[in-house]
DNA sequence: AAAGATTGTCAATCTCCTTGCCTAGTTTGT
DNA sequence: ACAAACTAGGCAAGGAGATTGACAATCTTT
């Protein structure tokens, strides 16, 4: 394999996991941006991320690390950041001393709400640029990827909390 | 628009950028678990891409900032990272004082070969799991969709250094 | 020459995450 | 019943990667 710096970086360009690189970041810094535009300030990027997966009646830290795919502190943490904008509340679990249960506030349920709008508005905007058909497929062949190489990342109805 | 906890996340693992992120960050902690396993002990994944888009004849931090997308800040702190990781030099511009060119060491085009190499395994493994034309249209709607939406973080063979 | 831009860097700060350790509870084994 | 083992959560320290603001040195324009 010869080194040519030009064609090393052309095909790099062209690399999958470049591609996914630019395209997650283009999205998230736009989704930002216009969730904070509708007035969420404080909103941070990582915020969707817990505030997506609380169930109605409220979730504990180890399940959401589970959820996640992180550890217990990092989602304490992030927890914390949360519930110092205002979005969720922490409240001790009713049977297990240790655990701690986090639910959403009324604010957390409206900015989730408003994230997804934003997200679904991209999505469409998305589509009017590159064409309807071609964004559903590429959500079809992302997801059927991920069924291959992320089984575990998925969303599963029977999740035991 | 109610809210149903769990729609609303099964919702949001469909969107599109959840679908990103998560196939991102599956594949470059494969990539990067797969350098190190090679012997770059050394390796962080931020590294490539300022290595691979570096020129034969080096490219000065400004220039790299503006290929990139970051700021210059970013950017000298990366060199610098990368620099003591022993994969790139800075020398003097030869005919702008202010200017710094960085360019690869020996070191610097093996390790940047080798992720090549690591991510287009990786690439033919997801095709043979996935499908040959599934990935292969991935990448093609991929690339599609930022030429709408991030046409400035393309590769442009006609870029002034 | 003087005014203005540009280049690279320093320093401080921020976000998100990790590792190591610790206490308070709960479950298990005998 | 009771000690051992495990689990839940949090504290502290720190690292990676980026940002922002300020700045000296150097070019460019007028």
């Amino acid at each position: 394999m010869s080194f040519d710096s030009a064609s090393v970086r052309a095909q790099r360009e062209q690399m999958l996991l470049r591609l996914l690189f630019r395209a997650t970041h283009t999205m998230n810094a736009e989704v930002t941006r216009r969730v904070r535009a509708r007035g969420w300030t404080a909103f941070k990027p990582a915020f969707t991320t817990l505030l997506s997966r609380l169930d109605t009646d409220g979730t504990t830290i180890s399940t959401l690390a589970a959820r996640i795919g992180t550890s217990r502190q990092a989602v304490s943490q992030l927890a914390r950041a949360i519930e110092e904008a205002g979005l969720i509340e922490r409240m001790p679990h009713p049977t297990d001393g240790r655990s701690v249960v986090v639910r959403h506030t009324d604010a957390g349920r409206r900015i989730l709400l408003d994230a997804l709008e934003v997200m679904s508005a991209i999505e469409a905007e998305y589509a009017r640029r590159a064409g309807e058909t071609e964004v559903a497929e590429l959500k079809g062949l992302l997801a059927h990827l991920l069924g291959e190489i992320d089984p575990v990342g998925a969303f599963r109805a029977d999740a035991v909390d």
